[in-house]
RNA sequence: GGAGGGGUCGCAUAGUGGCCGAGUGCGCCGGUUUGCUAAACCGGUAUAUGGUUGUAAAGCCAUAUCGAGGGUUCGAAUCCCUCCCCCUCCGCCA
């Protein structure tokens, strides 16, 4: 959430960099800065009339007491409280008008993120490792998965229809360990608390990172509880910081947990219906992070770097791309997303996306620090994939395969899978 | 699912219509005393919004907030209604 203050005061900083967003949400910021003046006239005159309201009330009161007559003034109430009545009725709707559009503004850009119109214009920051030509035509992860039988889309299908994954056998086991490889990693190297949160949430809790109430056609929800199924943990884990107040000192905090993610993909039907890409319900380790604003932009690099050793552990090539302004997500203040090398599709995925949501996620939910002398300024909160591991096992697949179809398990992950290789 | 109890200022509590934005204890901050620490004593200690003064730091005025939202009343922490959350017991259950 932006604050109602700063759009007020900077009216045009705040229109350009929505304009450089490229979304819909310039209207509704106008609608705000009416809002807003009408909303400030409004209550000005309220809080008059309530001053007046209370003197009058205490008069009566003293009076009553000491038994003189109070009915003129109990008649000029009378009126206030109609008047009052009237002021309330227009009060009350322009203020949550505002902060329902509030809620539905989405997070500046900083000034370091390229400015562009769509994900063609983001920037490649480096790539690291090489892409090496295999010696033989490369097949996707999909064909891959299949024939070795780890992987079964059709049984899937069977049980839950399109876009879901069964993982079969050394499978299975494979995708665990590249679960396990990763959290270990990053609670033993990297300083991350390991949590497990729920998988069920609250509107209040998704308002809070920003998935509500813009994007509720996104999520799954039950319809009994009107509860939410988390799209990722970065929800569950920044809401931790729900209405805290941390010191200065505590600071950074660093979380992650292994969650299975849901997502109805409402929006892009049709588009990477194949294999693991882009699945109702996959498993991600997410790295949350807690910081001072000030640190926003260092946090962001140390974010992006603890997700980035997880590949180059497991010797993926990928590439670290700067999502230009139009690309941003909606908390998001920067982002680097992750993108490993696929040889079986011959093009860069996406694996991880990192970004720093600055103040916006800790506005919403209320999430200070205290700092040395005693101020309170907001927090700021940090988020990215530590991997997804079903496109980590689905690059591992297309990255490592051999000739005949098996595949090469890498060195860090084979004391937790048991072996070196899948055979067919 | 059934029955009951409860949500007050960081924590613990007091408070059943005006003297309560809210007492007390603890904690915390500042000070006095002190070789140091402790103790004792004195003072301070919520947030948000609007208006206003000021270059600013900050100040002043007003309003709102005792889980949330409505209502009754001249006046609500206190009475009524709805909702949320927590706890205990019973039932069911992995």
């Amino acid at each position: 959430m932006l604050e109602i203050k700063y759009l007020r005061e900077n009216p045009n900083l705040v229109r350009k960099a929505l304009t450089d967003r490229g979304g819909r949400s310039i209207p509704d910021f106008e609608r705000i800065l009416q809002k807003d003046k009408d909303w400030r006239s409004v209550l000005t005159e309220l809080d008059q009339l309530r001053a007046r309201r209370n003197k009058a009330a205490d008069e009566i009161g003293r009076l009553k007491r000491e038994k003189v007559d109070a009915s003129s003034l109990l008649k000029e109430m009378d009126e206030l409280k109609s008047r009052q009545k009237n002021l309330e009725e227009k009060e009350r709707p322009l203020k949550s008008d505002i902060g329902n559009l509030l809620l539905s503004l989405p997070n500046l850009p900083d000034a370091s993120v390229p400015f562009g119109k769509t994900p063609e214009d983001n920037q490649v920051v480096r790539e690291v490792g090489k892409v090496t030509p295999k010696g033989f035509p490369a097949k996707d992860h999909h064909d891959l998965g299949t024939r070795l039988g780890i992987l079964d889309f059709e049984f899937a299908a069977q049980l839950s229809g399109a876009g879901f994954a069964v993982y079969k056998g050394a499978g299975a086991r494979l995708e665990r360990s590249i679960a396990n490889f990763m959290i270990d990693l990053h609670t033993k190297e990297h300083g991350y608390k390991e949590m497990a949160t729920p998988f069920i949430v609250t509107a209040q809790t998704m308002t809070n990172t920003g998935q509500l109430p813009k994007f509720e056609e996104d999520l799954y929800k039950t319809s009994e509880d009107n509860l939410f199924l988390i799209p990722t943990s970065e929800v569950t884990l920044t809401n931790l910081f729900r209405d805290k107040v941390l010191t200065a000192e505590e600071l950074p905090i660093a979380m992650t947990s292994l969650t299975p993610c849901f997502r109805r993909e409402a929006g892009s039907y049709g588009k990477d219906t194949r294999g693991l890409i882009r699945n109702h319900q996959f498993t991600k380790v997410e790295l949350v992070r807690a910081c001072r604003l000030e640190d926003s932009l260092k946090e962001l690099e140390i974010l992006t770097g603890h997700a980035e050793e997880v590949l180059k552990r497991l010797e993926i090539p990928y590439r670290v791309v700067a999502l230009c302004t139009a690309d941003l997500g909606f908390a998001a203040a920067k982002t680097y997303d992750l993108e490993v090398w696929m040889p079986g599709e011959n093009r860069w995925r996406e694996i991880s996306s990192c970004s720093t949501c600055t103040d916006f996620q800790a506005r919403r939910m209320n999430f200070k620090v205290k700092g040395a002398a005693k101020e309170r300024e907001w927090g700021c909160t940090l988020n990215g994939s530590g991997l997804a591991v079903g496109r980590t096992l689905a690059a591992i697949l297309e990255n490592n395969q051999e000739a005949d179809g098996s595949i090469r398990i890498p060195k860090v992950l084979q004391s937790y899978f048991g072996s070196d290789k899948i055979s067919i």
